[in-house]
DNA sequence: ACTGGTATTAGTACCAAGTGCTAATCCGGA
DNA sequence: TCCGGATTAGCACTTGGTACTAATACCAGT
């Protein structure tokens, strides 16, 4: 095998298994361990330890992530509760279909419920029903908008109706109306 | 600080961030590199190349299961293009908010979702309305079984209808009216 | 046939972050 | 005062490397 066919294998399968000690390389292309390195070092491939510390790192940072995003799905920019909040969603591409690159609903579905659930200031409000409509595609790259408005006259003391409409650049992508169930008594939460 | 205490605080420092080198803890602790391997070695704490192992193989298993889940939300157990499907989503405390335990909507709308788009025998089929009911509490535990059914009475060729009922041990929790749009052309594809 | 350049291999010294082990020291209580 | 747990120190050894030097192999050009 050519050398430089073989450097492009091997940063395959560091890419594939981070884990392979120069070693374990050595014998997977039945050169010398010497080779792997000078390999190693031509491609700029780091050795074993810092690539795991990389590796680790970005768990670390994804679970940050996926932590804070339990929360709310966007990041929440404007706030008065009970009566109408916005969230910031910035579409990448984990979040469309491959095939058509148009996001996935369930990412807008998700932004705009986790936004009806935190206007409500509520220990925990839970949706009850909704109705929603994806009225455009949205893509990688596109940052959504969403705005939630409590319906106070619809609204009495054991179900809201929040309002939320999501858009890009100003055109509307997505509606969505949400039936909230609150379980705390808001007569009770007066006099806190 | 007592041993007892040290030795606690350890693991949380290391829970925290398991980058800490044995030199850095005995900095932290105020204590010599001796004792925080003795400390490591009674609360059988590895030492940083193997968490950082770990840590690292978490990742990579982390982003095979978020790619695979990707496609679809819950595993399908049964599929009949065009007509039905099922899949199946184990809750687990990830989907909950924190202070009730009970599953984030989104969560269960993104299975009912993602099986409406793959019981649709489609390159691509996209949700243009929906109507859900989320009728009982979910928890972490519960195995969520989402049922979709392609309702050919009311679909056309542009628009299809696929009704979800999610139930937990045969007790309904939600349901989803989808109306989908569909990409490609029907009169076309009986040509495949 | 000789020379040059590239590729490969071998070997050495050294490093970080450890393990495993022994020995010394400290400190408090019966 | 002596005992025992806690702490510290020191040394040999391990892994998976880096950095560097030297030797060898092979192929092309002249």
């Amino acid at each position: 095998m050519p050398k430089r066919e073989r450097q492009r294998q091997l940063e395959v399968s560091l890419e594939q298994n981070p884990f392979l000690t120069d070693e374990e390389l050595s014998k997977q292309f039945n050169v010398s361990v010497q080779t792997i390195r000078l390999d190693r070092l031509e491609c700029g491939i780091p050795e074993l330890r810092e690539r795991l510390k990389t590796v680790a790192a970005r768990t670390i940072d994804a679970e940050v992530k996926s932590l804070q995003s339990d929360e709310v799905i966007g990041d929440i920019i404007d706030i008065e509760l009970d009566k109408r909040a916005v969230s910031i969603f910035d579409v990448t591409d984990d979040h469309v279909f491959r095939r058509s690159g148009i996001t996935r609903g369930h990412h807008l579905f998700a932004q705009a419920n986790s936004l009806a659930v935190a206007v409500l200031d509520d220990d925990l409000a839970l949706t009850v029903t909704s109705d929603l409509h994806f009225l455009k595609p949205v893509r990688s790259g596109d940052r959504v908008i969403a705005r939630a408005i409590v319906d106070k006259e619809r609204s009495n003391d054991k179900r809201t109706f929040v309002d939320v409409i999501s858009t890009v650049e100003n055109e509307t992508v997505f509606t969505g109306e949400f039936q909230m169930y609150q379980t705390t008594d808001h007569s009770r939460r007066e006099l806190r």
